[in-house]
RNA sequence: GCCAGAGUGGCGGAAUUGGCAGACGCGCGGGACUCAAAAUCCCGUGGCCUUUAAGGUCGUGUGGGUUCGACUCCCACCUCUGGCACCA
């Protein structure tokens, strides 16, 4: 009987063994097989979950395998300090945010300690400490410097709740990304980093990141959002300019209308006497309301009509100017034109308010429509139709028929000559024409619209209301799907242009804008720069100072940095409520001046972090070059993928630019990107009193009220408020921390969510009782074992064992370094445990057990390493493992001398033959023996041989009849 | 609406290049040990149908297709998750 598995004990031993022997310390000047593993910096908001913990927990999985592969490997870790979870719980508890902070940073530490995750924590990096910050301003000097940060008024986002403005990235689905409150527009002075300059490259250099998740890349391609188009200048009939972004140039022939958003800038002066009432009130309205609250409304078009008219520049037109809150502001320059014929906003505010509708672009499907009511025609129309070959159905009340557009002029014949006087019969889709008794007219311009709908409303009644013909053929379910189209296709009705393809037209009429000055090549993003000013305490101050005499002045980078006042906390402020802090005097003329009194965002903080952990004490500079230069870009960064957008977009950002200023070598911070999942966690909710914690629930019922608890049926994201969070104490308290991490790292492919089970982590610590006692009931017989295996001379069994033991060996290696599969390398350690486990029971080799054994805690270290360096002492080595070098498989140990070959006979698998491996390697001496098998001509008996495939060292295939 | 990603036993998941579906773990069933329980160990465990061994058959969201062979490739669709969303 050997000893129980005493985790206490074991990780109470070995918790700064590592640390202490210095095997977690990077020389960085130290180049040679470096690796720079970074982990997203947590926010020290409270203690640590085990959802924390997967992350981590990877990252020392990771190095501690590459160091025993002999990488130097730099894996720091720090802390993004400053921001408003800090300010408000501090406010809760009545302390100051820097109290709360380190104290929650102590904590933290204490986790990884618990967790054995270590760091070089002669590097630790606190963004909110000065020694920290003085960078964060110097980095905000050099931009500003680079005429890459300015100040500006604009209308930003206003976070009530918050009591700051947002950044774009940081309204996440029209909420506060913080709190959930939909912002308010507000139009203020602020700090703007220039990120819009980097748009393309930002876009474009996405490209060189191979090895980023696909989604990722996806996701800031989208947020970057490149349209490439046409900006056209209009004229109101006064002649002030007014310029639209369009993405279709070639539909310009069909602008029936303009479109200003309400806070555009000339809404004012287009407004005419009579509509100014209205559209104040519209205005008004639109400017209350929050982008939710515009969204919200079901997407039911409201506008108002200023009054106004403009000139379509193609066509000397003379089109409506209305002011709808379906254009945004933010996006383009604000005005649109309008081509209701083919975008379907436009479509749906024309028909709302009886704009006209007119087609330019043919229907690439060719697609026509036509009913031909009841009494219009003569009897024999439906016997024609049939004779020429068209479809159509017949009901009681008309014809519907549907056409190609090059059958179109014969179909146009063959009604004339059946329609009755006084009638007419429309053809939609892929051409629009009206067909009268005395003519064709098609629907090629306002004058047409309004021509035919006259006549129309001549001889019915029953459309008299109509102020369109679009609105006229809407009212027809049948003819609703061909009425407006969104595809490219060959230009109609465009003057000069008509014929043109679709292809070719936008470059075509881009070209010819440009040539003749009403328009030019335009690109637009729905990037925006980067708004960096908060009006919060808890942030890096904004390093500049403004004087009466010599306005804007950056403080010199000598006097950085620009101190936080030291104040008590009592409440929600901004620099401006302390007394004092604003007074200074100014560097240039030593004058009396003004602090700028905000605050930087946080992710201003963050984007620069990786670089200072290369030289994190150094004073001159927020980093040294050269040293910068050789161990970046960071090999591998892994965090959550809730950054995808916000910090991983600002610190390619940051990244370029400081590499344009000359300051580094490079402009891509990550080379690899990975992204892992969340670990949640059932939650239950009592519909009357809210979450509950699990150990409160009384069966299935509330404690409070009796009432059924529901569980989430989705996967709930561990979180306080939710109460299913599940902490590394109690587990490391039952378990120890190798469970955990054992757990953590077995339930699930790294990158995705994955649920929480208590019984899963029950499960990693009865293997790991197996091991432990395996390992030492084998402890003698190991120090008295022979050092090398002899591997001629091992018998069955123990070959078996021997091909395993390599073999896990390899699949583990592969999973860590390749796959970042870490779920299957414990998989493979298990199995290789379960055959090891039955060959110790019988007499065997005992050189092999040693290999296998040291082997197996060595492979199985990195996972779990407490236990292995004691299981290391145990089995008689007095030197650490981290000095031991990761085992290696050897590729001949992993042959087999046979191999056996699955058969299918038409598809089925039929059979299995066993064949020596030469045969099994040669496809001809394979299928030879795969046909002379007992098992396989059973089944060829009577049968035609048709086909036989053999796979070298994977199967047979045999076809017969 | 658009763009990603996913869908495999009772559950988490495996199958890395088109080649034995369900590795490994959990759970469950049976057994051993025990006065008993826990712990531990052993055996079994996708469904259905025959069954003395054994075998047959269905089976990776649905429906088609390509192939000797499909979880894997192609087409269409359904569901879920995430991102963006009146982007002109």
């Amino acid at each position: 009987m050997v000893e129980r598995y005493a985790f206490k004990k074991i990780e109470e031993r070995w918790r700064d063994f590592w640390c202490e022997q210095g095997f977690f310390h990077a020389e960085t000047s130290d180049t040679e097989k470096k690796f720079y593993y970074l982990n997203m910096f947590p926010y020290p908001s409270g203690s640590l979950h085990v959802g924390h913990g997967r992350n981590y927990i990877i990252g020392d999985v990771v190095t501690r395998f590459y160091i025993m592969r002999g990488y130097n490997i730099l894996n720091p870790m720090g802390w993004d300090a400053f921001g408003l979870p800090a300010e408000n719980a501090a406010i809760d508890r009545k302390t100051h945010p820097r109290e709360w902070t380190l104290r929650n940073i102590a904590q933290s530490k204490e986790q990884f300690r618990a967790w054995g995750i270590e760091y070089d924590w002669d590097r630790e990096v606190t963004t909110c400490l000065p020694d920290y910050y003085r960078f964060t301003q110097w980095l905000f000097l050099k931009l500003y410097e680079h005429d890459l940060a300015y100040k500006k008024k604009a209308t930003v986002n206003y976070c009530p709740t918050c009591d700051t403005v947002l950044a774009n990235e940081q309204v996440v689905g029209g909420v506060c990304e913080r709190c959930g409150t939909p912002p308010q527009p507000k139009t203020l002075k602020q700090w703007f980093f220039r990120i819009t300059a980097y748009a393309d490259r930002l876009l474009d250099d996405l490209e060189k990141l191979t090895a980023w998740p696909e989604h990722v890349k996806k996701m800031q391609s989208n947020w970057i959002g490149k349209s490439v188009g046409a900006d056209v200048t209009f004229h109101a009939e006064d002649g002030e300019e007014i310029v639209v972004f369009t993405t279709r140039p070639d539909t310009l022939w069909g602008a029936t209308f303009m479109v200003l958003a309400p806070e555009h800038p000339l809404v004012d002066g287009l407004t005419t006497p009579g509509q100014r009432e209205a559209v104040e009130a519209y205005c008004q309205q639109a400017s209350r309301q929050s982008e939710v609250e515009r969204v919200s409304t079901e997407r039911a078009k409201t506008g108002v009509f200023t009054g106004g008219y403009a000139i379509n520049p193609v066509n000397n037109e003379k089109i409506p100017v209305w002011t709808a809150d379906y254009v945004l502001m933010t996006y383009g320059t604000g005005a649109i034109m309008a081509v209701p014929a083919h975008d379907e906003r436009d479509f749906a505010f024309a028909l709302k308010f009886g704009l006209p509708i007119i087609p330019v672009i043919e229907r690439p499907d060719g697609v026509v429509k036509t009913y031909v009511m009841k009494g219009t025609v003569q009897d024999g129309l439906a016997d024609a139709l049939r004779a020429e070959g068209y479809k159509f159905e017949a009901h009681s009340d008309g014809l519907f028929v549907t056409i190609k557009a090059d059958q179109v002029d014969r179909y146009i014949e063959l009604m004339r000559a059946h329609l009755l006087p006084g009638g007419w019969n429309e053809v939609v889709g892929a051409r629009f024409a009206w067909i009268f008794d005395d003519g064709v007219m098609t629907l090629n311009s306002v004058e047409a619209d309004k021509a035919i709908l006259a006549r129309c409303q001549a001889s019915e009644p029953n459309v008299k209301d109509k102020r369109t013909l679009m609105e006229m053929v809407y009212k027809l379910d049948f003819y609703r799907d061909v009425l407006f189209h969104t595809d490219y296709g060959t230009m109609l009705h465009s003057g000069p242009f008509s014929g043109t393809p679709g292809g070719k037209a936008q470059e075509k009429v881009t070209t010819w804008l440009e040539k003749t000055g009403k328009g030019c090549h335009a690109v637009h993003y729905h990037l925006h720069d980067w708004l960096i000013s908060r009006q919060r305490y808890w942030g890096a101050p904004i390093p500049i100072v403004y004087c009466e005499k010599c306005g804007l002045v950056p403080v010199p980078e000598e006097n950085l940095p620009v101190l936080l006042p030291e104040v008590e906390f009592i409440g929600k402020m901004g620099l401006d409520d302390i007394p004092g802090y604003a007074e200074t005097t100014c560097p240039r003329c030593g004058g009396q001046a003004e602090r700028d009194t905000d605050t930087m965002d946080t992710f201003v903080d963050s984007s620069w972090y990786y670089l200072r952990f290369i030289s994190p004490r150094y004073e001159e500079g927020p980093f040294i070059k050269e040293d910068v230069d050789r161990w970046l870009p960071v090999d591998q960064y892994v965090g959550g993928v809730e950054h995808a957008i916000l910090h991983l977009l600002y610190s390619r950002f940051i990244t370029k630019a400081l590499c344009d200023m000359g300051y580094l070598s490079f402009d891509e911070p990550f080379k690899r990107l990975f992204t892992q999942g969340m670990v949640c966690h059932r939650a239950y909710r009592c519909p009357e009193h809210g979450w509950l914690y699990p150990h409160e629930i009384d069966g299935d019922r509330c404690p409070h009220c009796g009432a059924l608890v529901e569980t989430t049926d989705y996967l709930a994201k561990m979180s306080k408020s939710k109460k299913n969070v599940v902490m590394p104490a109690d587990i490391i308290d039952r378990y120890g921390a190798d469970t955990e991490r054992l757990y953590t790292l077995f339930m699930g492919p790294p990158d995705r969510d994955i649920e929480w089970s208590n019984e899963g982590v029950r499960g990693a610590f009865r293997f790991l009782n197996r091991v432990w006692t395996l390992v030492l009931s084998q402890a003698d017989r190991i120090a008295a074992a022979p050092k090398t295996v002899d591997a001629d001379r091992l018998d069955e069994n123990a070959k078996r064992l021997w091909r395993r033991y390599h073999r896990t060996v390899k699949k583990v290696t592969e999973d860590i370094e390749g796959r970042f599969n870490f779920n299957t390398a414990v998989s493979s350690i298990m199995e290789l445990v379960n055959e090891l486990s039955p060959y110790l029971e019988k007499e065997g080799d005992d050189a092999l057990v040693r290999a296998v054994i040291e082997g197996l805690i060595l492979i199985l270290s990195p996972f779990v390493p407490f236990v292995c360096e004691e299981m290391w002492r145990r089995i008689g080595h007095s030197d650490a493992i981290l000095d031991q070098s990761w085992p290696s498989f050897l590729p001949n140990a992993l042959e087999e001398e046979t191999c056996e070959i699955p058969v299918q006979i038409n598809g089925k698998l039929r059979t299995r033959v066993t064949v020596p491996i030469d045969t099994a390697r040669d496809p001809d001496a394979l299928k030879e023996a795969v046909l002379a098998a007992k098992s396989v001509i059973k089944w060829l008996e009577g049968k035609d041989l048709v086909k036989v495939i053999a796979i070298p060292e994977k199967m047979v295939s045999i076809v017969i009849k």
